[in-house]
DNA sequence: ACATAATACATCGTAACACGAGGTATTATG
DNA sequence: CATAATACCTCGTGTTACGATGTATTATGT
């Protein structure tokens, strides 16, 4: 799929990936990559820019000897996906007014 | 509204204002403005890129004693379009993703 | 025991991009 | 003669996605 309009998307569906269960960077790749793709870089960037706007918070936990760094929604996340929500309309409006076709012609 | 969200969008946008009839600078801006917020700087960026990417092409003409830069959809531009409309898919599917409600609990 | 793959984390450099700030020139309005 | 509108263009900057690369542990196969 085109890079660009991936962009915007990317922050909400690992946003959404955390929503239910708290869940740790492999996992999340995991769950989002049947609906989009994202490398591990890709997804630490991510992960980095949400924790510094506080849409997350991090706690470190052992899991079978091993330590996994959970991600954890915070208010502000769960906001951010409600909010777009709300881009989504115009989002819409945005792609009716292109696919839309002019009258009589073509 | 979210600049993530926008790329992707800014350039069908512009094929679609000049689809249906060559268009210039100046009346881009105004037919997209009510859809989604376009500066100069990045309009002429965007034409620029589809031009080099053979979406359009320019011819100057002359109107009122000034000239003019008119841009003109090509065939790839068309293609574009339509392939937009595939990529719309993924799009859904991935919007549909974000705002699905987790049964049962939250 | 040793190699390979999977799990799990992280950083760096790069190219693409949107956009504000700034510039030029003409026509119209007051 | 000043201001606004029309019409074009360029440069610099900050944000971003991602490939490449590196480290370390656990599991699997032979």
């Amino acid at each position: 799929m085109d890079i660009q309009l991936k962009r915007g998307l990317l922050d909400v569906c690992v946003l959404k990936a955390i929503k239910t269960e708290d869940s740790y960077g492999y996992k999340i790749i995991k769950d989002v990559k049947p609906y989009i793709e994202l490398s591990e870089s890709t997804l630490y960037t991510i992960l980095k820019r949400l924790e510094t706007a506080q849409m997350l918070t991090v706690h470190t936990a052992e899991h079978g000897g091993r330590l996994r760094k959970y991600y954890h929604i915070t208010e502000k996340g769960l906001k951010r996906i409600e909010e777009f929500k709300e881009e989504w309309k115009e989002i819409m409006s945005i792609y009716k007014f292109v696919i839309k076709e002019d009258e009589g012609d073509d």
